[in-house]
DNA sequence: TATTGATTATACCGATCTGTCTGGTAATGT
DNA sequence: ACATTACCAGACAGATCGGTATAATCAATA
């Protein structure tokens, strides 16, 4: 048979994770329920829990999915060959677009921190995605950066996102950038 | 009648609303039902609904009496007789020792903001209470300070705030008073 | 071809949520 | 003495939630 095959066929679990993500992420995990997630994805009810055990269990492989596209993201858009002061600047820009262009709603990890019990497994991809920007952060910031500047890097962007998420203020983004770059510059 | 007339004996609606605090706060609103509230306070529901038109108000309210708690707490733990450095710092030290002593559960309008959907009235409340939190930041700071150096300091007390929370981390808490501190000094 | 496993659609269950309603009690004020 | 007001206790309604069960359909494979 000449029929095309599909080049993108994902998996029900695919498009599970996909809708997941997206309506978890803009609209919250207790504001968005099974259903609709279910019926964003075009699936069956029993799909789901056939790939995941629980919305738990679904909530968490979301948090891992964002874990990951948070890396590959930050090292999309780094560029090692620049200076410190602009491997920096470029992460904070990137808050600033997003909350330009409307489509900001916040850390995922720090919102699943406040929206879910303390019990919830959330919390130690959570912790993880704290330990992971911290990295990142001191290696954009260059091996001669004291661990006090990675913490001023890091509380810096923390703030920029609560005020992204809050005041919806790009500006104020932009001046936890320059804050940052002075930071980093002076170190 | 020589019977004590009780020296305390708060409306219902104090009742409510003293309740509502502490357990939208330390559970979370969305976590935090009706009923629970209700019993909480020694309370019928009917006395919730003559006194608030429904949760969503009891929710506003609840933010309202946070936003007067925190100007009086800042300003009872605040000492203008020191200098700007100091009273910066006491601003900081304050969430590190709720981290210490388990009483911190992250900033209830931050939190709110998150939890809630967008179209909700607590968002007003939350967007008042970030600028009261830049006009005491800047008395504190004293009034030769920089806009720039203002951002800077609220900046590093919603990160504080966020590693508080999402970590637990009294010590990155006062890495951020540290930073403040110098920021203070060195404007 | 027959079978197996994955997927679909949908009905259903029990729990929980917000909010209303009823009915009774105690205090207050005219 | 009576009316009003505030309050308590709890049942109830309607909706939504997470999760399960049933039954039909499709695809691949033995």
């Amino acid at each position: 048979m000449d029929s095309v095959t599909p080049v993108f066929a994902p998996s029900a679990r695919t498009r599970l994770l996909m809708s997941a993500s997206r309506l978890f992420h803009e609209r919250g995990i207790n504001a968005t329920g099974i259903d609709l997630v279910v019926r964003d994805a075009g699936v069956a009810k029993a799909s789901l829990y056939n790939n995941f055990a629980s919305k738990e269990a679904l909530v968490v492989a979301y948090l891992e999915q964002e874990l990951q596209c948070w890396v590959e993201n930050s090292s999309a858009l780094d560029d090692p060959r620049k200076p410190a002061r602009d491997r920096v600047a470029a992460l904070f820009e990137a808050i600033a677009r997003a909350v330009e262009s409307h489509t900001f709603y916040g850390c995922p990890f720090t919102n699943a921190v406040i929206e879910l019990p303390e019990c919830a497994a959330g919390r130690l991809v959570a912790v993880r995605y704290r330990d992971v920007v911290r990295t990142h952060i001191a290696g954009l910031a260059g091996k001669d950066v004291s661990s006090t500047t990675v913490s001023g890097l890091a509380l810096l962007y923390d703030g920029a996102i609560t005020a992204a998420k809050v005041a919806g203020d790009a500006s104020l983004v932009r001046e936890a950038s320059a804050l940052a770059q002075k930071l980093v510059v002076e170190s």
